[in-house]
DNA sequence: ACGATATATAGATGCCTGTCAATATGGGTC
DNA sequence: GACCCATATTGACAGGCATCTATATATCGT
């Protein structure tokens, strides 16, 4: 994807001041994120996974994608920050970190205060 | 756009249980309107801007497209339910709708209860 | 070292969408 | 009605991205 954003530290309040055409660049490119189905279902597998992990061979078949599409999605999660990684064996397990799916939340807060 | 999700209804929080293909689809509609930097500029723009309305000629010039474009977006924004709009003769006024918003935002609360 | 399995990368393809110019529509004024 | 202005729609085009197949890389057993 272009314009990945690292959501972490991309996303200040929409409503606190006229946001800038970079900040809104690098907004939007952490809404893209999370603005595709197979993305989203991924998370919400991942999260709701019995401990909190999966591994990517797990998600191939109830998705119904080729494995390098799954592949895919899963480096984008990654690299916009969104999944944690870690090897054992031939396996790589992922899991949700929860701060940049805050951070995005935090960028949509409507209360001007 | 394609999938254009009306975003009230749109969003049982991803952590709940594991999303449907349908659910994710209508889900990741509603986030795809806000991927957009152009998009976000104008809900910043509209939102922070004196009375909380902005009539669509004031968005033109300051963000460097055709009115066209601009006007386009504007539909996507008030279909996705984002905007309010009203017309005022000639003119045609703008204003953040804060619900919708908020419903995106409780879509992506990560804490399990 | 070799084979088997899991994962990642490369390259190709087709659809989606953001953008524009041109035009249509709607509302006001004279 | 005729004209003017703001807004919306239409049609075309280009770039981006999700997806696939084919291939490469990595890790473990034997």
């Amino acid at each position: 994807m272009k314009n990945l954003a690292v959501i972490e530290d991309c996303c200040p309040p929409l409503f606190g001041t006229t946001l800038s055409a970079e900040d809104a660049e690098r907004m939007a490119g952490a809404f893209r994120v999370v603005g595709d189905a197979t993305r989203l279902r991924m998370l919400s597998m991942i999260a709701t996974h019995p401990g909190g992990e999966v591994c990517a061979c797990e998600l191939v078949e109830p998705l119904g994608l080729s494995q390098p599409t799954v592949s895919h999605h899963l480096k984008v999660l990654f690299e916009a920050g969104l999944l944690g990684r870690e090897r054992r064996g031939t396996w790589v397990f992922y899991r949700v970190s929860p701060e940049p799916l805050e951070a995005l939340r935090s960028a949509l807060v409507t209360t001007s205060n």
